[in-house]
DNA sequence: CCGGCGGTTTGACAGAGGTCAATGCATGGG
DNA sequence: CCCATGCATTGACCTCTGTCAAACCGCCGG
């Protein structure tokens, strides 16, 4: 367990709101929870947010705060984390294009969210956000629903953290990743997340991770290439190891 | 981590339907999804469910299983599990009169339902249900805030597993349960749990539970009074202690 | 192309907590 | 009321994983 020191800068909120953008063009436009508005609705969502990019690091809400802000993942990745008093970090989820970040309906932001790659958000003051989903049955329907899948994640996590070893961590995680990223033929993915992230993830050390990386690697079970590159080599295996053999 | 041998009788969904009960005397009337529907609508939801009883060990629904059902817990403790291929059980939550349980909107229920003492359920064809909460956004709202809650907690809880200590662990589930449970002026609580049990909340075994129960009484923070009962002496210690001190 | 920085790997070691096993003791059925 | 059964406690031991530290090496800027 280390300290992670927040690598951010300036809160990005307020610095780049993009110019005024259409939904028509946009990338998650049948993706993310806005999908089934109609045209008409899903320009008057459009208006009461704006769109903003973030740099890797940058952190746009933090655990314990006012929930002043929403937003649909337009394009990168970020991770969602809480930690301890004395800064043990803790990721509880990590987030892709089209995904939705923040807390509606509530008063507090319960982790905080930040970018692990550069993204893009489309973000919605709360309150404007809150006011609009509450008079859009099918807007919030498309939010209990992704809601509801995300609490099944994460609880089908929980038997990781509490219950799996370190081999079966990482071999799950590595799986769960190349679902993900839609490994191509070869096997090959690159990991979004640094080593020690991958621990913040796992509820491990990034010495543990890299050693149960470079058994599986020396089993021939992965290849590692550079920092970030894993080839999944025999994912059979890797789904036994995954179970616990 | 060991086995837990299933203990249940049979599924009790067709055993016990109690006699047509109107929601008018419900014991959980105004604080279930249901409250906030007019007594028309609520009259109606209810035509389609049916009140059973359980008795403590009996499972409700089973990890993995086509999901059919949902209900209101009207009276009891149930757990929500997860295992592992092997027989490594994790408890991924806890529900108490007036929750809402089972997977609406979802073909398959992610984890197992079982009551930990007796209880009593308000229960729902899903088909039924979801087609209900579909018609009835005030229903489908107070089930997203749940939802959201939930996730909230859920969340919460990966921390005590990813990046406690078994003494932080121990300390932190008797604060949590001494609140839900409203210990009196004296701080004790009776667990709806068995130590097996509240090992597989923590993401530990039965012997370090009591290790570290034995110690906190040794240390005067907490008084152990027959299997179930628990005194909180000292909470403000068992707060620092659940906080890593 | 090189040098340095920061992330990663590897090693040595220690300790928290898991495992196995025996004893203790509530609790409920006879 | 008492014994038997199953849960809980305690002890001894060992292993997995965390900690501390050093070496390694991609990657970027100069």
């Amino acid at each position: 367990m280390q300290f992670d020191v927040a690598q951010n800068g300036a809160l990005p909120l307020m610095t780049r709101p993009c110019a005024p953008q259409s939904c028509d063009q946009c990338a998650v436009r049948d993706r993310a929870i806005c999908a089934d508005l109609s045209d008409t609705d899903r320009e008057a969502l459009s208006r009461i947010g704006r769109r903003v990019t973030l740099h890797a690091g940058q952190t746009v809400m933090w655990e314990g705060d006012d929930s002043m802000v929403v937003a649909n993942v337009i394009e990168g990745t970020l991770k969602l984390a809480t930690s301890t008093g004395d800064g043990r970090e803790q990721i509880v989820g990590v987030v892709y294009a089209s995904d939705f970040i923040g807390r509606p309906f509530g008063a507090r932001t319960p982790h905080s969210v930040t970018a692990l790659t550069d993204a893009r958000l489309c973000l919605f003051p709360r309150g404007g956000f809150d006011g609009f989903a509450r008079d859009h049955g099918d807007l919030q329907h498309r939010l209990l629903q992704r809601t509801l899948d995300d609490l099944d994640r994460t609880r089908a996590w929980m038997l990781l953290l509490g219950r799996k070893t370190a081999r079966e961590k990482v071999a799950t995680f590595l799986l769960d990743m190349a679902r993900r990223l839609q490994a191509d033929r070869t096997g090959m993915i690159e990991l979004p997340l640094s080593r020690q992230q991958i621990a913040d993830i796992l509820g491990t050390t990034i010495e543990t991770v890299s050693r149960q990386m470079s058994d599986l690697k020396r089993q021939g079970v992965i290849a590692l290439v550079g920092r970030r590159g894993v080839r999944l080599i025999d994912s059979a295996t890797l789904k036994a190891l995954a179970e616990g053999v």
